[in-house]
DNA sequence: TTAAATCCCTAGTGCAACGATCGGGATAAT
DNA sequence: ATTATCCCGATCGTTGCACTAGGGATTTAA
């Protein structure tokens, strides 16, 4: 169920680097003060993002880091995969060897793991950064009319 | 996303439980063996499962553990809650005083959180452990049937 | 060419949760 | 009285998590 600090971390730096995509590189402090993230911490993220795929880098003065390809294309998904694995609620059904359980076979639970994997999995994998970004800027309208009112 | 070890042996105690519901009570050594559960762990499993209310227990020669109620009435979201606490996928949902974001108010991934949180309990609050009985049986047959073909 | 800003890599640390075990006590049936 | 069972509290080893630290490599700018 729970997801962790560092996937959390990771989403909103990817999150952040969406919002503000047209501004060129974005350093370590600019992400870690945007999202209140554990600068260090962070540095170790982005390196996992990079590897990945999901973001590039740019060094010495002026550099920072891009998102690799369009907010419209990422989702949040991969993102989570990235960090915490595939997105199974037991762990027969994430390694493919079954793991070690020892009832394999004629277990009664496997197929409600796979329907509520495959729930979670609908959620995540139809979000994309983009949509964050819009969601977002939606609230955001909808508290200033709230506070109009 | 992960259910610990000691809810999946939880469920399957209860599973057993619910499977052999007229057969008068259960004993430890029964349930461990059935489901693979290391016997000192399944007791502190059963003692919590009964002060929730979800099972009853016999002491003395013939005695050991029974169903509260029938396996129709008990779900696996329950038992679930029991041992996880709160089906959220962040600790922001979880705890009603919103725990520590430093981003509350204004964070894009919310409702996120809220649709992945409704998609699981969607699934496990839906199915109960007759459910679980009856695919088991569903499943065997099929099984069988294949083995004649 | 030097200096500053930035990313890059490899450890290491403290803590809490998890999974499991242990010893010994209470209770009930025979 | 004996035996089978549950009951209770403590403990223990491992692992993973969240985070910190130190020192190096690059690139830009002055």
């Amino acid at each position: 169920m729970n997801l962790s600090q560092k996937c959390q971390y990771g989403l909103r730096a990817m999150f952040e680097l969406a919002k503000r995509n047209s501004q060129g590189p974005l350093s370590i402090p600019q992400i870690a003060e945007a999202q209140a993230i554990p600068p260090r911490f962070l540095e170790q993220i982005l390196t996992q993002l990079k590897h990945a795929g999901y973001v590039e880098s740019r060094r010495g003065v002026q550099g920072g880091y891009l998102l690799a390809s369009t907010p419209y294309e990422v989702t949040v998904g991969e993102i989570i995969r990235l960090f915490e694995g595939p997105l199974s609620p037991v762990k027969c059904l994430a390694g493919q060897g079954g793991g070690d359980c020892p009832l394999l076979g004629d277990c009664a639970f496997i197929e409600l793991w796979e329907r509520a994997q495959a729930a979670v999995e609908e959620v995540y994998d139809s979000t994309s950064l983009q949509d964050l970004i819009d969601r977002e800027r939606a609230a955001a309208a909808r508290r200033t009319v709230n506070f109009c009112i």
